[in-house]
RNA sequence: GCGGAAGUGGCUCAGUUGGUAGAGCAUCACCUUGCCAAGGUGAGGGUCGCGGGUUCGAGUCCCGUCUUCCGCUCCA
């Protein structure tokens, strides 16, 4: 862990690569292509191809392990996408986002149109009138310019729950997975039997109908989340809060993220969200700038107290240590598997020099890379060999992603698995015949290893394992 | 949402003053080679983002639209 202070201002290390060699790559290998491409493409969704699932699964596994196996106080939880529309109302999202919004049509400005000098105090039918501005002569406030008809701006997707169409039956697509915790703390906590601190771990799809989308996955209006929300004792939150930052920051160094591409951000006073008492991003520097991969916040007791206000609900905690009953703080971690994936992928990308001839690399950590081991038999001619390497791929698939190959020269082979990040390589070639031993190679140390046929998988699994540690 | 640029086979691109599309790489097959993208032969794959217009004829001019990128704005 590297002093945050340290990292503040720096620009220290260039990013990696340009996007659009990333995004080449992604799409000729099959990480990543843009959605519904036959037909034109749509905004800001993407969809993950064979070794882009992959990958994506492997870093929600990683996320998963530091936080729910290796701990024993966090448990997970997988609440539904479509929840109590009231949640939404409650926890802020409908209200700091319904609201009518006007635009200055020279400086495109936007102000609430309630806010505005001689517009305080009307109706909720007079703000959606699309007459209102006129009739009242507003103009910007900063340029007098002319402004739009007041219009409704929601970041949330609707949905109707039910067979008719009825305005009624109007729900949301959830905008966050932390809701879904929160109106299960109660469930969790008294099922789980966890007292506090105690954490609840959740991954799944979220919905953002953001206003600018883009660059490539990391903003996307469909996407998911990896989100952890801690519930600790008001007096312990600030300090469970500083505990968090070197944890974050260590899973991403842990799976191969170079260090002085990350830095810590603490978010102003005036930029907190309505829920924050305090927050702070782990930045990444991508090709287009230092940009959020996770926040960690301390939300205070705003969200549990205001579903315990609405709902009716008593959502406090008794610490039996104390005998004192309280609502608890939460802090929280949030980030993202694609906003990951993405981060792994382009921070690992390398180009060498072999023989005076470029190799591309992705220098995945063995745990994320979408194969963990290529089968590659030198020579195809031998069906001896072939039948070898086939079996012991199939041997291997059986606990690891593994892959066969033959449709090219041993050196292109090479090259290919380089280019997706498979970490090893086992080449099968006439010796083997004989000896009943192959050679696997490393993509890293580009180091090679003659080993028993029947110690294979054994090597590969102690590798893993090692990687791991 | 605003301004600018771009959109040609899987990828990267070329297509002269409009006349019905090419290259390299990639992919596949066969031959050859056999430990780090070797060589040879051959094959498949695009109607030029989409829609409309001008024209005898448009990838190549005009309009609209979608998508992507850059800047601004916005951002739970």
């Amino acid at each position: 862990m590297t002093n945050p202070t340290a990292q503040e201002a720096g620009d220290v290390a260039p990013a990696v690569k340009d996007l659009e060699t990333i995004v080449s790559l992604a799409k000729r290998r099959g990480f990543v292509y843009p959605s519904s491409e036959i037909y034109g493409g749509i905004n800001a969704v993407w969809d993950y191809g064979p070794l882009g699932v992959e990958l994506k699964n492997n870093v929600k596994r990683a996320w998963w392990r530091a936080m729910v196996q290796e701990r024993d106080d966090i448990v997970g939880l997988d609440a539904g996408i479509l929840m109590h529309p009231q949640v939404w109302v409650t926890s802020g999202h409908v209200g700091s986002f319904s609201d009518p919004l006007v635009e200055c049509e020279t400086d495109h400005r936007r102000f609430r149109l309630d806010e505005l000098p001689g517009a305080e105090g009307l109706s909720a039918t007079d703000l959606q009138d699309p007459g209102i501005v006129e009739r009242l002569g507003l103009k910007c406030p900063l340029d007098g310019g002319k402004l739009s008809p007041p219009r409704r701006f929601n970041l949330m997707f609707k949905t109707f729950m039910g067979a008719l169409e009825d305005e009624a039956a109007v729900i949301y697509l959830r905008p966050e997975t932390a809701q879904g915790s929160y109106v299960n703390f109660k469930n969790v906590q008294q099922s789980s039997r966890k007292k506090l601190p105690f954490g609840i771990a959740q991954i799944g799809k979220s919905f953002r109908n953001e206003i600018s989308p883009g660059n490539f996955v990391f903003r996307m209006r469909e996407f998911e989340q990896m989100e952890m929300q801690y519930f600790v004792r008001p007096d312990q939150a600030a300090a469970i809060f500083e505990e968090w930052l070197p944890r974050r920051w260590d899973w991403y160094t842990r799976y191969g993220v170079n260090e002085s591409r990350l830095r810590f951000r603490e978010h102003a006073p005036d930029e907190l969200a309505h829920y924050a008492k305090k927050a702070i991003d782990v930045e990444y520097r991508f090709p287009f700038g230092w940009k959020e991969l996770e926040g960690i916040h301390n939300r205070g007791d705003f969200d549990l107290s205001r579903h315990q206000a609405e709902s009716g609900e008593n959502l406090e905690y008794f610490d039996p240590a104390t005998e004192e009953h309280f609502v608890p703080f939460i802090v929280e971690t949030a980030g993202g598997p694609d906003r990951s994936a993405f981060t792994f992928l382009i921070d690992s990308y390398r180009e060498e020099e072999v023989r005076g001839e470029k190799r591309v690399v992705l220098g995945l950590h063995p745990d994320l890379a979408p194969y963990k081991v290529a089968v590659l038999p030198l020579l195809k001619k031998r069906p001896e060999i072939v039948e070898l390497a086939r079996s012991l791929r199939d041997d291997l698939a059986k606990d690891v992603m593994a892959v066969y190959d033959d449709t090219a020269a041993i050196g292109k082979l090479y090259r290919r698995q380089d280019e997706i990040g498979t970490p090893w390589c086992v080449t099968v070639d006439v010796e083997s015949l004989e000896d009943r031993a192959v050679t696997i190679r490393d993509r890293d140390a580009m180091t090679q290893e003659r080993v028993p046929v029947e110690n294979v998988k054994r090597v590969i699994l102690a590798r893993l394992s090692a990687a791991r540690q």
